[in-house]
DNA sequence: TTCTAGTTTAGAATAATTATAAACTAATTA
DNA sequence: TAATTAGTTTATAATTATTCTAAACTAGAA
């Protein structure tokens, strides 16, 4: 009950109406010890495979969508069509393993930038992405 | 024509037979003075719209997919679900622009990394990629 | 010229994502 | 508290990018 409320609002400070949902799944992404990689398929999956209440497949995308643009998750980028998603909102970077398709995170501390490029006229940078592609 | 012949000894020593299509959609890759950013629509539209013979859409994905894996295109990442690729195989990084969903290449010399972690055991870096999203 | 493996093609199939519109609900207002 | 309403959820349809299929075609070897 206690966590559920600090959950709702987690939610309600960053504009989103807690809702059973969005809490059901606020709670499954951040009630965890480690940072967390998913799809909307995995998330799906963990969400609906549990006995609990289901919550739709369509509401699975739009609270990824939300928590993306309220700055809860972040989407990550990858060459492949599915969309990536980490709860880790620390600066960091990531390993991407073409074969088995999997996503590391790599600490900020680990990657260290000495010259980065003034972002082009009118524009500011959102946000910095190196992304390592791995193989055998 | 001798052109055409240079092409084809490019594809050739690339273990890719040249065919009349691989050709025409070479030509309108490589012939060009600036680095080209393209998805497999625009390369489509390109080269289906100039009255020149048709190529099917099957061809322009497997010849984008075999330009990739034989070296002369360069698949970019981004967080959509269309895959952006960029003639310029010289090592360089990218702005995306979310809003325009525009691609620029960023020289080489414009990012420095001073530190680079090392890869999982068993693993080598096959490539790294900066990509600095921006926006207004 | 003949043969064969590789290639192209139209169209079907798949898979991720987005749109739709009706039912529902959190939170505001009376 | 009840009524209202704006935001949310849902099943399902629609869309979009990409991959698959299998028949027709072709570059290059024999």
């Amino acid at each position: 009950m206690y966590q559920k409320k600090e959950i709702a609002n987690k939610l309600r400070t960053s504009g989103l109406r807690p809702t059973k949902q969005r809490i059901l799944i606020a709670k499954n992404l951040f009630e965890r010890d480690k940072t967390f990689h998913f799809t909307v398929e995995t998330l799906n999956n963990e969400i609906n495979s549990k006995g609990k209440e289901r919550v739709s497949l369509a509401t699975i995308y739009n609270t990824v969508e939300a928590f993306t643009k309220a700055g809860h998750i972040k989407q990550i980028l990858t060459s492949k069509s599915k969309s990536y998603f980490d709860t880790n909102m620390k600066s960091h970077h990531h390993f991407y393993d073409e074969e088995t398709k999997e996503l590391t995170d790599i600490d900020y501390k680990r990657v260290k930038l000495s010259k980065v490029p003034n972002p082009p006229k009118g524009k500011k940078i959102k946000n910095l992405e190196v992304v390592i592609r791995i193989q055998k």
